[in-house]
DNA sequence: CTATGGATGCGCT
DNA sequence: GCGCATCCATAGA
């Protein structure tokens, strides 16, 4: 009989309220350090957001920064809903749209610490380590069982739930991951001293 | 621990 | 065709 692991998270966190569409409707570069420590949970699984990064329309790595295509249009829509895309052929990533209407940028979520459906989220992956279930953006996606279907919808509305963070944690930045352009600029956010990180910073 | 390469879908040139 | 906002198994230090 195989010895069950061992958690890792010392208490389950409660859930701060839930964040408003409006939460999104500023610049990206405010919205994603915010969303550190924020709770992010698809029908009911997920947890606690450990790493992301921004992506500004102006920034050559960004999806939208040669303008719309049937594949980014959402990012040119209004602020506070989802953008689900493929990652080499096989992962999927999702991004929270921000900044008014039209202005095409997002946050790419990249970690989070289960704290909510840990069995659906280890089933969904095959594994049953817990740092390992989420710990990258496309990691994330299969854990919480997000794919295109989650793409364009309302970041406020079932199956997904946003809970701002109840206190303020520190947060250490540095250049973003797996790009091959703007790879200088330092826009990858981290809950400093988190076991759940897709690359230490 | 770090380094490397294969699998894979699809948007865009 | 080319090139990815990735993950994992494997090899070697």
């Amino acid at each position: 009989m195989a010895q069950k692991p061992r958690s890792i998270s010392a208490t389950a966190p409660r859930l701060g309220k839930a964040l408003k569409r409006s939460f999104f409707d500023r610049s990206v570069h405010e919205v994603a350090p915010d969303l550190i420590g924020a709770t992010f949970l698809v029908g009911g699984a997920g947890g606690i957001i450990t790493e992301v990064e921004a992506y500004h329309h102006t920034d050559p790595a960004a999806h939208s920064y040669r303008g719309p295509t049937p594949r980014n249009q959402v990012m040119f829509g209004p602020p506070g809903f989802s953008y689900v895309y493929r990652s080499y052929g096989i992962h999927w990533c999702v991004n929270f749209v921000c900044e008014e209407a039209g202005s095409a940028s997002a946050v790419l979520i990249r970690a989070i610490e289960p704290t909510h459906g840990l069995a659906a989220m280890r089933r969904r992956r095959g594994l049953e380590d817990e740092r390992a279930l989420s710990s990258g953006p496309g990691k994330l996606c299969e854990a919480l069982g997000i794919t295109i279907a989650h793409s364009e919808l309302p970041l406020d509305r079932a199956p997904i739930a946003l809970h701002a963070r109840t206190e303020a944690p520190e947060i250490i930045t540095g250049v973003r991951i797996g790009i091959t352009k703007a790879v200088d600029l330092p826009w990858r956010y981290g809950l400093k001293g988190s076991k759940f990180l897709s690359k230490r910073f």
